[in-house]
DNA sequence: TTTAAAATAATAGTAATACTATCATAAAGT
DNA sequence: ACTTTATGATAGTATTACTATTATTTTAAA
């Protein structure tokens, strides 16, 4: 039972939709998996192309350079987080039990669902974690949201704000509160795995319950 | 009047003290100008060589690369709040105070402190905002942080987490409240600049008072 | 089924980056 | 005055981040 979700993103990412193509399905495939494993700034679109079988030069077809794929990914991801709270709080009513299902979503996407051929969720969870600020923390930033490559991550914060404000109307920054509950999760996932005495939690084999249980006793505090 | 304070910092950050001498002085004063300027992946060491009438060769003899400049700079940053911190919570005794200046501290050190010749701390305060977070997102993590290559924000964490522990015993969260005090000064500054949908704040001509009301508003119900 | 169009591969080449090495000169310390 | 140390000048290398050109393969339309 696999219903294959095509996602789709803002048309400045990408200069050919690598989603329609199986070369462009296995930059996607490959990029993530060499991203995860030795990093952003070791990740060259040589060594992917090595790792497909292909060339340099048939990559820069598809994505401008190597930031543009990481932003790609990245809004890939924003807009799958966003498609799995839209549809696991369909029915929901109760904004207290939705918002307890966008943590879970935040916390823990990778794990509940099945997903995308091409797209190892579990693995691009990690570099959104360990890589995920670098999208946004360049000199273009200004030019790039100008031109919407930010707008699934604002859509997302949109989304839970809303969520947020249900839940206590009187609440001042609901933007603030949604933005700062996915950099949390991303942060202190990544605190625990690499700089504990950052943090109060601790994860043991991928579990992230304990992350998930903070976020609900802040936003419970906040939130009353 | 002018004291000049000297910040000591892990010496794992650097191959010579470039605090003391004038090459080394201008290393810091000018790296953290371009840094500002241009970016840090604008920014090379030939760059800053050419700045300084010096040679690439030259500013190697101090820094390994420049991603332990960068290091040597945010370090820098935490140690110089820190510091700022001990003082200005001298002789204060109501936790709840020292937590206001702690907030304060955070959004404005720049802003109220004469400093250091030759650091611009208002431009590190920038430059901890915009790249600050690549300072301890790279494949290296756990090398440098088994060297002590974080130790000031982890001294930061720990001076932070015990007065929220004082103004509340029984907060579970006190490191990750501390670290997102800090994160959360840095990211909203940089939403509300670059990404406003992002945020709910806004920021005119550098007056940041918005995001310490926010913080302290965050924190106060956390901490009730 | 041929044929044209589009996509990919192969190859080559360039400027910039991120260094390392060597030697000469200048400055500082004893 | 002399020796250590710091800096400058110069050169060189491997890798990165691209761009360009041509050949070959795949796909899609006639």
């Amino acid at each position: 039972m696999s219903v294959e979700i095509k996602i789709s993103l803002n048309e400045g990412l990408y200069l050919k939709e690598p989603q329609d193509s199986k070369l462009g399905r296995n930059i996607i495939k490959y990029s993530i998996i060499l991203i995860d494993e030795f990093g952003f700034e070791i990740f060259t679109f040589k060594k992917l192309a090595q790792k497909i079988n292909s060339t340099e030069a048939s990559i820069y077809r598809y994505f401008e350079n190597k930031h543009m794929l990481l932003l790609f990914l990245v809004n890939w991801y924003w807009e799958w987080v966003r498609y799995l709270i839209s549809i696991n709080t369909m029915n929901v009513s109760d904004p207290k039990v939705k918002l307890k299902i966008i943590i879970h979503s935040f916390v823990s996407a990778p794990k509940d669902n099945p997903g995308v051929g091409y797209v190892n969720e579990s693995k691009l969870h990690n570099i959104v974690i360990s890589e995920g600020v670098k999208a946004y923390h360049t000199k273009e930033v200004d030019k790039e949201n100008s031109k919407g490559l930010f707008a699934s991550y604002k859509s997302l914060a949109n989304t839970v704000s809303k969520v947020i404000t249900e839940v206590n109307p009187g609440f001042k920054y609901p933007f603030a509160l949604a933005t700062n509950l996915f950099e949390m999760s991303n942060n202190h996932i990544y605190f625990a795995k690499h700089l504990p005495r950052l943090t109060d939690i601790t994860i043991k084999e991928d579990d992230f319950d304990e992350v998930e249980n903070m976020l609900h006793y802040f936003t419970k505090k906040l939130l009353v």
